[in-house]
Order: C-alpha cells, then structure tokens, then sequence
RNA sequence: GGGUGUUUAGCUCAGUUGGGAGAGCGACGGCCUUACAAGCCGUAGGUCGCAGGUUCGACCCCUGCAACACCCA
C-alpha cells in the first residue's frame, strides 16, 4: 500500500467505476428515498455553496442508499432565463451578431446550441465532487416534458382566475430591458449626494416661518419631474398650514397638493419629502392612498420620455440629473448638496441601477395558494431543519404580496397567451387549443404574448415536474413526497415557498418532508465570497490545489470594476503566500461537514481543510497498519477476544449510535466530530497502540492474536462504512484493498450501513481499558513534565486502590508495561514506606515513579502544588455546596449523592497529594 | 423603523431535559518510538457580552441593555 493517502491517484477511476457499474439509480423494493437536486444553473460553474450544498446531500443520499432505501437523487439543471440570455448575447456580441438582427427564433437556436455544446460543466464539476446523482434521469427545465407541466400550470392557474394581467411598478433592469425580482437585486450602501431643493408655493402662501417654499430633499433629482405631491407628516407643525396647499413644481411647471402621510420622517431632511408614484415603490403606495396621478418619465432604457419638458427628453438619467441640478440651481432653487450614503439598487447580473418602473406584467393571486402552504407547515407536515426557518417562512408567506412572473426575454418558458388586434387575451395551451377555447375564427389573426416566464416559475413546479406530471407516472407515485430539500437560507422565498404551494395546489401533497437549510459559505474573514470582492475560491481548487500565480489570474479577470486588481491580488498574497494546496475531495467534504453546524453561515478556512486531509492520512495510515498486520495471515483458525478488542467493539457501537443520531437530526458537525475521534482517538491513537504488545509478542496465544486481527478488520471496515457517506472515496478505496472485502464487483457504497446493535456493549472492558489509560495518562504527565526521555525505561511503584485496581492490573500489566515504558511494577506494600518518588493519583490508586536518578525534586515539588491548588479549589467548591441546607434538602437525591462521593474523592485525593508534598519537603 | 439570529479559550466553533464548560487550529515544551513528522507525547489558556430576576443551583429559563450580522420596510 502506498506509504501516504493521496487522492488524484484514487477519485477518478473510482468515480467512473461506480458510474459505469450503475451504482447511482435507485435499486431493490426497499422505501423509497428521494432527494431532488436544487437545479444548478447551466450556465453556472461549480461555487462553494454548491459543493457545501451536494455534499450534505450526497452523504444523506449515500446513508441512506446503504440503509437499503430506494434512493433516488435526480439530477437537473435550470435554464437560468437571463444568465443565459446574457451569456449568449455576448458570445454573439463578440462574432459581431446583434441578436435583434436574428430575431427571436435563429436567437434561441443559438442559446439550444450553446446549451448542448458548454452547457454540461457543472455536471462535471459534480462528479469530481463525487456525487452520487442518478445521471440517468437528468432533467432540464426547458425540456418538452417539462415544459408541459410549466404550460399546464400556467393555463390551469389561468382558467382558475389566479393568473392575471397587471399595471405595477416592478423592479425595471434597464440594461436588460426587462422585469426581475427581488431576488436578482441587490440592494449595496454607495456614496451619493441628497440634493436639496426649494419647491416654491402657489397662490402665494407662506410657511409658519414666513417662506415662499418648501424644501425637499432627494437623492434622485432626476425623478422630480414625474413628481405629484409633497407630503409632510400630519402631526409636523411646521407644515400643517399648508396641508391641502399647492407647491408649484420647478422645471415642469406643474402645481402639485401638499399632503400629510405618517409615512413622513419629520426628523429626515426638512421633513418634506417629494412624491413620485411611478418611480418609486414607497411613494407607489402614498400615491394609491392618496389617489394621486402616476407620471412615468422614463423610457425602457431609462432615458427621459416625452411626459418630461423638452429640454430633458431623450437625456439619460443620469446626464439629466445632472442638467436638472445645474439649472435648478441657476434657478436659486437648489438649497444645498450634502453627501449621502444611500441603498443603491443593483440587477445582480447586469450591474445597472435598477428602476421602479410602470409596467403590464403577468401576476400570481397569492392569498388563496400561500393559504394551504402555510398551514402544511404549521401542522408539521413540511420541517424546516433549523427550526427557526420556520418563522422566518410564516412571516413572509403572512405577508405576500401577488407575484410577477412574465419577463421581457426570450430565453424561457413563452407565455401561453394570445392577444387578437384588439387586445383580448386568450389563454390556452398551445395556439390551436385557445382558439378552440375561445371559438375563435380560424382566420383570425393571434399574436403569442413575447414575454417568457421567469426561471422561478418553473422551478416551482421542480420536485413533481421532473417525475413526469402531469402525468400519473409510476415514479411520481413512488418518490413523491420527496424526503428532504437541502438548500440556503437566501431562496426560502423565491423558491422554497413557491415549490410548497404550487405542489399542494397541483398534486395535492407537499412536496418535500423536510427542509435543511444549510448556512452560506464565507471567507476566513466571514466575508461573503464573491466574484467583485475578489475573495472566492474554486471548490476544485480546493482538491485539486492552485498555484499563486494562477489564483490571482482567476480573481482578478473579468472584473466588473477593474481597478480592484491590485487591491484582490495583494489580499490574495497575503491570504494564500504559496498558493493552495491540493486537499482532495474526500478532505473537502468533510470540512463541509464538520462546518454544518446550525448557524447562519460558516467561515471557510484553509486550516480547517488541512486537519481533515490530515485525518484521511491518518485513516489511509491505520488500514495500512491493519494490512501489515493481517494480510496473508490466516484468520480461520481459533480467535479469542482480548479486553481490548471487547472495549474498541464497546466504543465502536457508541459511535454508531451517535453517528446515526447525528444524520437523523441533520447535524453533520456532529457526525464529523464523531467519525474523527473514535478514528483518530480510539481507534488510532489507543486501539492500534494497544494491539501492538500482542501482536509483536511472538509468545502470545495464536488464538488471541487471530482474534485481535479480526478485530482490526472488522472495527475498521465498520469505520470505513460508517464514514463513507461523508468520505466516499478513500473509504471505497481502503475497503477495496482489504482482503477480506475485496473482490472484483464489489462496492462499499451498496454495503449495508454498520448498526450499533451488531455490536456488543461491554462496560467491563471499558472499565478496565478507561483504567489503563488513566495509569498510562498519568505516567506520561509524570513524564512529560519531569522531562524523562520517551525512550528511558522505568520502574513503576503502585499503593494503594482496591480490588478492581489490582483486578484491572492483572488484566492489562502487560500492555501498561510497553505503552508507558515500564520495565518493572511493584505493589508497595501495607505500612511500607515509600521511596521518594513523584506520585499521580488515579482514583485511589496512587502511581509512583521513583525520584532516584530521574527526577528534579523541586519540579516534582512545583508539580503537586499545581494540583493540590486545584484539588483544594474543587474541594472548597464541593463542600460549600454541601453545606447549604436547601441544595441537599431540595436537590434530587442522586445528584447529593453524587456530590458527596465527588466531595470524598477530593478530600482523599488532596490527603494522599499533601502527605506526598510533605514526605518531599524531608529529603 | 420592524423582525430574526449571534456573543463561550488567541482564532473558528460544539455544549442534549438546568447539577461548575469541550473540540479543532494556533501557542509553549519534549520526541525521527518498526501505520502515519500530513506524525507522537505532554502543558498552558475561559467572571460563558453586560446588568438584574427565577431556582437549592443558570452557559442553559425570564426581563432589560450593548455590540455585531442578516432579513423586511
């Protein structure tokens, strides 16, 4: 075997094997499992949130595939309407093509194209990640079969009145010309101004304080010109006179009513603000309170339109501002120019300034879907892992607002609507199918709705669509409910919600179980990852490792603001001096588990992927020592357990137990830390050293070593099992190379998973082994802090303890004598004096090692202060505990008790270390 | 402004139904001991954010405050 673990040499053949061999589908008659993959966007490369993502669902998917359930975890991906688009419409760019010259149909023939030709890199990038995904049964949102479904809905939703046609400000991407959602914006702190302006009163009135105006404060001048009101705060005294009054509004030349709202913040600027329905969403909603006239100013492109005056029409809004502040203030009108932070909207994908902007739009009526979907969680039908989720799901589903789904793309779902010359709409699901409907003249002429869905619409439908809905297939009716949704936090929303109502609306039943919300990825810093911070890292890097130099060219290319370069490479010379190294993907995942704890997000740090590399050398290294020591060996013959192997069986079914406790309730962090300490701790660290005197003893019994190398075996091919979920690889390739699991076909990954009640419990052996490391504990403490050499021999002077000790003695002497060096012990007798010596306690064992020619006495002395100090503390603390009637008065009984005893053990502790203390003092 | 979450060792985080706190990393000291130096052995580090309350007893339950983060407006 191979002297270190490394993984390049393994994953990939593995991988391909499983493949090949048709592991990953679903097999047997046993419950089915279902896992649905969250669709990853097909234009999109694998990012640590995805890997953090598949992982988690991977090791559920992998349990519970080794539990014996028919597990099923579909893979997918999702047309991502504007990445698409977007990407697409630059390769074209780049060849000089505008897609308007196309057209539409040559347009999606070209992003089909794209599709089919690049569009499979993330499913490459998840296979490194070593996801067991049933590839056969992959699914693209934009398929005929799917596509169906998405017609289907659309038109049912259509002919129950819960689709409708509507004018609404939406989020306006005016790069993109067209609709997003909240989901696409990101709302970013950026320096600006607050201009403010005099609006001068009409027909001549005053303020309370004499003015011919009123102030108002804006960051967006050049939405003024669409202004219909000044709003004060009904209770503001300085403005209540003017309530009802007109302000005359400069450059438009319009007159506009002053108008109390509790809206107002009378403490914001002069407490006037200006209101602008059509272009923003809070003063949207004044306006309707209001009744107040919406003037849309701008263009699709935002370029002021001809409701402007004409010195402003055609100017972008920005060059407008820019000209409306200059003459504002040529006019004396502007007041002054403070510099202000504000909340800048961003389409997340084209960087442009979003605009609330008017629009005709396709909607969803919420109230009677978000109904049922709130009380499938109320009643626990759907569980939200962490709990708290579920608030954060009522609150907004409480609270929902009708939801626009039509976008002005071309790429995605079209619209199954049909307008006639005159405008009515006929909804159906193909063209032949609204005319009929509708009983429309053949010749008439109908014209298809040129906006598309948005992804999330369809995305909605994702859990039963993908399984052949709208028809009754065998596998909607086999996996559906799916048992778990593994997603983030950021799209319970956008998507979690979505899926949850439209499920229980078209087939009836949730459509997921339960949800895992997993946190979000973060830098060591606990920075959010992203591409214009300069801070991410390529899963892939992480396994197959970077250099420096081609770090720095990831980061910094392509950049949305260039001059950021120099700042991303010096943070990435100082985070990364040489460049990350190759960790493997077994090392990977487990750091994702052992960071999936329950908080919000997780702090990704090189260190934390280093340790658990580390651990995978450690596994590699303990099978390669089992091998050394069993290979060839014939095992058939008579075996008889020592109280070793009894203990490491004892421990090994209590990691079972927590392992499985751990999976259920989702806490990976958990089922990492279990794995890693009975691995390296038990296993390694005492397991293995305590096998070594038998094994190395060519005097021992050929029966118990037979049965010690059984147990090397057989503890760590239940390791092996028990940790493949989360480390697939190095435990498929460990337990193909032993030999007495190894055979041409087989695979870990359709073992049964390791059961704890296979495993004896044994609180004798773990009695005594717990003792044989205190001794042994308690020796290196002596010898580590005396500074006697590792390889020096000593003797060993025992006093005190009772029965079990000297039972326990007899049970391990040998193994005690090699693990702490120990060339004699002895037993000191009743009355016998001791020899000077540095003592340990263990219980009431007392462990002695003699001073002569070893030790310091005055580090000895130094030594028993230390722990008298802490004895007595502990002591103290114990007995005033005592001492306090109530606490024994009121305190369960056993919990006294267990005091006391804890207070006795002190108390003959501290006796033996101060007689000790002073039996040196006469030296 | 409203809501949610977080605050535990130098760092990153665990801590079950309340019974005087743990891990990994880092630090310090010692070891090339025949699986592993990606290793082994040992040591040190904590008023559990602050102030009250409930209780015999609070990291844990309650109230208030502070700082930070996120969501909504």
């Amino acid at each position: 075997m191979e002297n270190s673990f490394d993984p390049h040499a393994i994953e990939t053949p593995l991988y391909e094997g499983w493949e090949r061999a048709g592991h990953f589908a679903p097999t047997g008659n046993g419950l089915p499992y279902c896992i649905m993959i969250p669709p990853p966007n097909v234009t999109g490369r694998l990012h640590m949130g995805h890997a953090f993502q598949h992982t988690i669902m991977d090791a559920l998917i992998r349990h519970a595939r080794m539990k014996g359930r028919r597990a099923l975890w579909q893979m997918g991906t999702d047309h991502a309407g504007i990445s698409t688009q977007m990407l697409v419409e630059r390769k074209l760019a780049a060849e000089g093509i505008d897609k308007n010259e196309i057209g539409r149909e040559a347009f999606v023939e070209r992003v089909w194209q794209w599709k089919d030709e690049s569009g499979g890199q993330i499913s490459q990038q998840l296979r490194r990640m070593g996801s067991s995904l049933d590839w056969s049964r992959e699914r693209f949102t934009m398929d005929e079969g799917f596509s169906r479904a998405v017609r289907e809905v659309f038109v049912r939703l259509y002919d129950d009145g819960l689709i409708y046609r509507g004018q609404r400000l939406v989020n306006w991407d005016p790069a993109l010309q067209s609709a997003i959602s909240d989901l696409e914006v990101e709302n970013e702190e950026e320096n600006g101004h607050l201009w403010h302006f005099r609006y001068p009163l009409a027909d001549g009135a005053r303020t309370a304080a004499g003015a011919d105006h009123v102030v108002v404060a804006t960051t967006r001048p050049e939405t003024m010109l669409g202004d219909t009101a000044v709003a004060v705060h009904p209770e503001d005294a300085r403005y209540t006179d003017l309530i009802g009054k007109r302000v005359r509004l400069p450059l438009a030349e319009r007159d506009i009513p002053i108008i109390a709202d509790a809206y107002v913040d009378p403490s914001f600027g002069t407490g006037c603000l200006k209101i602008t329905p059509a272009h923003d969403f809070n003063d949207n909603e004044i306006g309707v309170r209001h009744g107040l006239p919406l003037i849309n100013v701008f263009t699709a492109d935002a370029h002021l339109n001809d409701n402007a005056p004409t010195a402003y029409r055609g100017l972008d809004r920005f060059e407008a501002r820019k000209r409306i502040v200059a003459d504002l203030e040529r006019m004396g009108l502007l007041e002054k120019v403070e510099p202000h932070k504000l909340t800048v909207p961003r389409g997340d994908r084209s960087g442009a300034v979003i605009e609330p902007w008017l629009t005709d739009q396709w909607y969803v009526a919420m109230d009677e879907l978000a109904k049922p979907a709130i009380e499938a969680v109320e009643r626990g039908d759907i569980e939200f892992v962490p709990k708290q989720y579920e608030n954060l799901y009522f609150a907004w589903m409480r609270d929902i607002r009708d939801w626009c789904i039509s976008r002005q793309q071309w790429w995605g779902h079209r619209i199954p609507a049909w307008y006639d010359d005159a405008g009515n709409i006929y909804v159906g699901r193909d063209e032949p199918e609204a005319r009929a409907k509708h009983h429309l003249a053949a010749d008439l002429k109908l014209t298809q709705d040129p906006d598309v869905l948005e992804t999330w619409f369809s995305s909605a439908l994702w859990t039963f669509g993908t399984l052949g809905w709208p028809d009754q297939t065998p596998e909607l009716e086999l996996y559906h409910p799916t048992d778990v949704l593994v997603t983030g936090h950021d799209i319970i929303f956008f998507w979690v919600a979505r899926m949850i109502m439209m499920t229980l609306r078209f087939v009836g039943e949730v459509p997921f179980r339960k949800v895992y919300i997993h946190g979000l990825v973060r830098d060591a810093e606990g920075q959010k990852m992203s591409k214009s911070r300069g801070n991410g890292l390529d899963p892939l890097d992480l396994i197959d490792g970077i250099s420096l130099q081609d770090l720095i060219a990831k980061r910094t290319e392509d950049l949305l603001q260039p001059q950021m370069a120099a700042q991303i490479e010096k943070t990435t010379r100082r985070d990364f001096p040489d460049g990350v190294p190759s960790y493997g993907t077994d090392a990977l995942r487990f750091t994702y588990c052992a960071l999936a704890s329950t908080g919000r997000d997780v702090r990704f740090d090189l260190k934390r992927i280093e340790g658990y590399r580390n651990f995978c050398n450690k596994l590699w290294n303990a099978a390669k020592f089992v091998q050394m020591n069993t290979e060839g060996m014939a095992l058939d013959g008579p075996a008889e357990a020592s109280v070793v192997d009894r203990w490491i069986e004892s421990r090994a079914r209590r990691m079972l137990e927590d392992a499985e406790r751990a999976i259920a309730t989702f806490r990976f962090d958990l089922l990492a830390n279990t794995l890693y300490d009975f691995v390296w701790h038990e296993y390694c660290d005492w397991y293995l050293e305590l096998t070594k005197p038998l094994l190395w003893d060519e005097g021992a019994s050929p029966a118990a070593q037979t049965g010690t190398r059984k147990q090397l075996l057989r503890i760590l091919e239940i390791s092996l099992r028990a940790a493949h979920p989360v480390i697939p690889y190095i435990t498929e390739a460990l337990w193909q190379r032993m030999e007495t699991t190894r055979s041409p076909d087989a695979t870990i990954m359709c073992q049964p998973y390791p059961e704890a009640n296979e495993l004896n419990a044994d609180a004798d052996a773990e009695a005594t082994v717990e003792w044989l490391k205190a001794v042994v504990v308690a020796i290196r403490n002596i010898r580590g802090e005396m500074g006697i050499k590792p390889s020096r021999t000593i003797p060993l002077l025992l006093e005190g303890g009772n029965e079990m000790d000297r039972q326990w003695l007899a049970d391990s002497e040998e193994l005690l004598k090699r693990l702490a060096k120990i060339e004699r012990i002895d037993w000191l007798g009743a009355g016998q004096p001791p020899p000077p010596a540095a003592m340990q306690l263990a219980g009431d064992l007392k462990i002695r090692v003699p001073l002569a020619g070893l030790i310091d006495l005055a580090s000895e002395q130094a030594r028993l202060d230390k722990e008298i100090a802490r004895k007595s503390g502990e002591l103290e603390r114990l007995e005033k505990k005592l001492a306090n009637d109530s606490f024994v008065a009121k305190a369960p009984a056993d919990v006294v008790a267990k005091e006391r005893e804890k207070a006795a053990d002190a108390r003959a502790a501290l006796a033996a270390l101060t007689t000790q203390r002073a039996t040196l003092d006469k030296l």
